[in-house]
RNA sequence: CGGGACAUAGCUCAGUUUGGUAGAGUGCUUGGUUUGGGACCAAGAUGCCGCAGGUUCAAGUCCUGUUGUCCCGACCA
């Protein structure tokens, strides 16, 4: 029988169309359920374990940075948000209120907190007076609340899980350093904990975060040729320190203002882990941040010794491994295809046969090659495979965003390249104007996505206006 | 927030045109046979037809409102 029977779980074609694609996968990998609040989602427990890992792995390298973790209110008084006039004017639109307590209205209304600079600063104010007090940096875990027009699963919901790291500096130099640093620990972390490309960058002065001097970012290109936005990183300068008068005393006795950077990165991850790595038979997810890197697979399991082998190499790998042994009495066809659906990245199949052969035989998840592996040499093989299969998928990710990479030197040619080959990201020079920023996003879709550290000179002149053009900027239509 | 589509069993959907006892497939439960790519037989359970009003002898079906989901724009991690 060629033709496989046609099942109504069966995920909607990746090519044929990503967006039902990636809506499909959420929920038929059993990662969010739906709720009757508008754009908030039930993390369901296999999503939430890809979180954890993302957290365990991203808290060990922002504490090997010599970040402490705290935790701040929810809420914040209006007053307090208002502080800051740019902070404000750029969070203000997507706020959520409350406006009672109990049966009483509040005097103040309280904002349920879009992100965290405002309460930081309340606390620097109040607990940094010497020179002796510097650096502060801090790391908080928690959820935040925008309330955004349209939705999407992981990608932009009301609420949303995320990391917000707040430092404060004697100098500006050493805050700068921090942005920089930062950003490159979360390159790093997308790298080798979530085999995601990333191109490390800093944002347009109109794409800047409120209240920001600067915002770098790490961008990303999904596997239909859209632009994700990673995680970002923001130097404040002295902004909120003068607004919130956070000074402290230095070795000269002069009062001096702090400088400030935040840093965050969310849920969003799990998204570009998705769109990034997933195909057609469901979620292909990097070993670091999967919550099952093997299941074993028992085969025949009513014949004799079967379950007792596969208990057996179960517990030989949780020495080292994250394993599920599947014991349901499902078809063997029908766990091949869950994992699968799941991005379980090595499955291991044990039965009769090979039991009398001393071997199990391992199916990697990216491109199902099958191995047959000698017992003897089970733990060896697992962790080399796995490191190959973290490679590749890296390496299949960096081909994509390198095949969807164009350099263009005029409106027309971006334009042709979109029509001809879909959507990716655009190199093109530009002259620093905002208005030639919005007259590209109006003429060819695709808005700045930041100007790249690696520099390259592809032309003289902006691909907007024409004059003189200095500085070379990734461009693209974006989640 | 504007334009469009949709909401019926756990899931995928039919039924709405023309109002008249709530349907199918799959999944689930039980028993048996199976197990190296989504198995088979038999029996069984499962519904505020998104929510709230209205029209009607009678509403899943018609009308109004509302909430949620998806797509396209504007806003955004």
């Amino acid at each position: 029988m060629a033709e496989q029977k046609k099942m109504v779980n069966d995920i909607t074609s990746m090519e044929e169309d990503f967006a039902k694609w990636y809506t499909d996968i959420v929920k038929k990998a059993d990662l969010i359920d739906y709720t009757s609040v508008k754009g908030c989602l039930v993390i369901r427990p296999y999503a939430y374990a890809i979180w954890e890992l993302i957290q365990k792995n991203m808290d060990d390298r922002f504490k090997a940075t010599g970040h402490e973790n705290v935790y701040m209110p929810l809420f914040i008084p209006e007053s307090l948000l208002q502080k800051e006039k740019d902070h404000v004017e750029g969070f203000a639109p997507e706020v959520a209120w409350v406006t009672h307590g109990g049966a009483e209205q509040l005097q103040e209304r309280l904002c349920v907190r879009p992100t965290s600079e405002t309460l930081f600063c309340e606390h620097y104010a109040n607990s940094i007076q010497s020179h002796r007090d510097l650096p502060k940096l801090y790391n908080q875990w928690c959820s935040v609340v925008r309330w955004e027009k349209t939705t999407r699963p992981f990608l932009r919901s009301r609420e949303f899980l995320w990391q917000e790291g707040h430092t404060a500096h004697a100098t500006a130099q050493e805050a700068i350093e921090e942005t920089e640093r930062m950003l490159g620990v979360y390159a790093d972390c997308c790298r080798e904990a979530m085999n995601m490309p990333v191109i490390k960058g800093k944002k347009t002065e109109s794409d800047k975060f409120a209240g920001a001097v600067s915002t770098y970012c790490i961008e990303t290109l999904m596997h239909d040729g859209k632009a994700l936005q990673a995680g970002t990183s923001h130097y404040f300068g002295d902004g909120f320190a003068k607004a919130f008068g956070i000074q402290y005393t230095d070795k000269d006795n002069q009062l001096q203002y702090v400088h400030q950077t935040s840093w965050g990165t969310t849920t969003r991850l799990i998204g570009a882990i998705i769109m990034m790595h997933g195909d057609n038979n469901g979620l292909v997810l990097p070993p670091q941040v999967a919550p099952i890197q093997v299941v074993i697979i028992p085969i025949a399991s009513h014949k004799e010794g079967v379950v007792e082998k596969a208990e057996e190499l179960k517990s030989r790998l949780s020495a080292n491994f994250r394993v599920k042994i599947d014991n349901s009495d499902n078809s063997a066809g029908w766990k091949f295809a869950e994992y699968e659906m799941k991005g379980v990245p090595l499955r291991l199949e044990i039965g009769p046969k090979d039991i009398e052969n001393n071997q199990c035989v391992i199916v990697r998840r990216d491109n199902r090659e099958k191995a047959f592996v000698k017992l003897d040499e089970l733990e060896t093989r697992v962790g080399e495979i796995l490191a190959d299969y973290a490679e590749s998928i890296y390496n299949k990710a960096l081909d994509n965003i390198k095949n969807r990479t164009y350099d263009c030197k005029t409106m027309d040619e971006i334009n042709e390249i979109f029509a001809l080959k879909g959507d990716g990201f655009i190199r093109a020079m530009w002259c620093g104007s905002e208005e030639c920023e919005d007259i590209v996003k109006e003429k060819t879709g695709a808005g700045s996505r930041c100007i790249p550290y690696e520099q390259e000179k592809i032309s003289d002149v902006c691909v907007c206006c024409g004059k003189p053009a200095e500085e070379l900027v990734y461009w693209g239509k974006a989640y």
